[in-house]
DNA sequence: CGCAAGTTTATTCAAACCCA
DNA sequence: TGGGTTTGAATAAACTTGCG
């Protein structure tokens, strides 16, 4: 069911095993060295990052498999005997459970190889879940909760949103349940636990993203639907990862652009962009959601040879947007990896700041720093990206892309096409 | 875990507006 | 002035991110 695009255990033990990474070493992304020397270098000066890339890549890359619905029931089922167990040990007590941390002193950078890409990836810290700790009884109740009704759906072999989740939650465990944001990080809480992927579960996010451009797609059993013909709205990127895979994809664009609001999707959708230089365009509409992540996974994987290009804001919410595409995420680290692509910066950089008219320029607030500092210590930036941000920082002023319209709105997609053409993208 | 922030959409309600 | 439409604000819903 799940093939190439979704690596299985035996691409993680391979394709992150000391062998593989050859004479190459580690690739760093700081430090541009080509040969053997990059090893010595990059370990003395960003030791961390040697250490969990390349010296002990395999036994730190924690990750979530895709698994039948099957598997996942038996996972569950041991979760419940382990839990019996020691019930009806001599010593009865309540086992805690054990969940792979999603804190950021267990996330780990994998710089991209030869072919490959860099992601942020998991390692193997722990925490708990424990009924007997004063202030985490209820999260331990929420992640069994959940499990009980993910059991039900594996029977029925559904699939249900997160939101259908939270309803029924919300109604049935009022308690435990408050927020949509409780039941999401419980889902991830038992991704974490049980170490299968959120579709596995059969839990999947509504739809998010849009997709438009030279790209022709089919469902299974569906017509083929022109990407192109959509109008301004495109077509809209299912939840369902799995019916994801099955998409079959044709396209003849020569590049993919992956844009960060969607009212700028939209702008670009109606002035037919695609037909001025041959693209597919495709936006999460914010912060991607995972199938928005898979479905440009899979296109990068099907056309390898197009580059990905990003139009953001330029600010630090922009570029940590481009970041989650190109690297993943700590808080979906166990599967984000996986989707990863290596994304180019086409705009807005420093160098199209000369277009922005004075009034347009905002003063950063407070939060700006904040998400401008913890990209900066994330150890992720390639210096080209250091240096924009820094200069974004030094300069303590954000643009958003719809400055642009000052020149009218037929310049937004002029401006693209120009930046394409002089291939100015990092 | 709660909160704030980023990107959205949809719905509701009231004020503002226009026309007969 | 009554009745209809347009606008804008507020609220809720959604998916994310990260901080303390």
């Amino acid at each position: 069911m799940y093939n190439s695009d979704q690596p299985t255990r035996q691409d993680s033990s391979s394709g992150y095993s000391l062998r593989s990474h050859g004479r190459w070493g580690i690739l760093s992304s700081r430090s541009n060295h080509r040969d053997e020397e990059s090893q010595l270098d990059c370990e003395s000066v960003i030791p961390d990052l040697c250490k969990s890339s390349l010296f002990y890549s395999d036994q730190n890359l924690c990750y979530a498999e895709i698994l039948p619905p099957s598997e996942v029931r038996a996972r569950i089922e041991v979760a419940v005997l382990k839990f019996l167990k020691t019930l009806n040990s001599p010593s009865p007590a309540i086992s805690d459970l054990s969940l792979v941390s999603r804190r950021s002193n267990n996330s780990r950078f994998r710089c991209g190889l030869l072919g490959d890409v860099s992601s942020i990836f998991l390692s193997y810290a722990f925490c708990t879940r424990s009924l007997m700790k004063a202030n985490d009884a209820k999260a331990f109740i929420r992640v069994w909760k959940v499990m009980e009704l993910c059991y039900q759906i594996l029977i029925q072999e559904k699939q249900v949103t997160q939101r259908e989740l939270f309803y029924k939650l919300i109604s049935d465990s009022p308690d435990y349940f408050t927020s949509q944001d409780q039941v999401n990080r419980t889902v991830q809480d038992v991704i974490a636990l049980l170490r299968c992927s959120r579709q596995s579960l059969g839990i999947m996010a509504s739809t998010r993203g849009s997709v438009v451009g030279r790209l022709l797609l089919q469902e299974p059993n569906q017509e083929v639907v022109d990407c192109s013909v959509l109008g301004s709205a495109g077509y809209a990127v299912t939840g369902d990862l799995s019916l994801l895979q099955k998409l079959d994809l044709h396209s003849d664009a020569r590049y993919i652009i992956v844009v960060e609001k969607d009212a700028i999707f939209q702008r670009l959708a109606e002035d037919r962009l695609f037909d001025q230089i041959p693209c597919i365009l495709i936006t999460a509409k914010g912060y991607p959601d995972m199938a928005t992540r898979f479905l440009l996974h899979r296109l990068s994987k099907s056309f390898p040879d197009l580059p990905i290009l990003a139009l953001v804001d330029w600010n630090p919410a922009g570029l940590a947007i481009l970041c989650t595409y190109k690297f993943g995420s700590i808080g979906m680290g166990l599967e984000a990896y996986r989707y990863a692509c290596n994304v180019k910066w086409l705009g807005l950089r420093g160098d199209d700041l000369q277009l922005i008219p004075e009034h347009a320029f905002i003063p950063m607030k407070p939060r700006d720093l904040q998400v401008a500092q913890s990209l900066m210590s994330s150890n992720m930036l390639q210096d080209k990206y250091q240096e924009e941000l820094t200069s974004m920082v030094q300069g303590g002023q954000r643009v958003e892309i719809e400055a642009l319209y000052v020149h009218g709105y037929d310049f937004l997609w002029k401006y693209i096409v120009r930046k394409i053409v002089q291939a100015s993208y990092i």
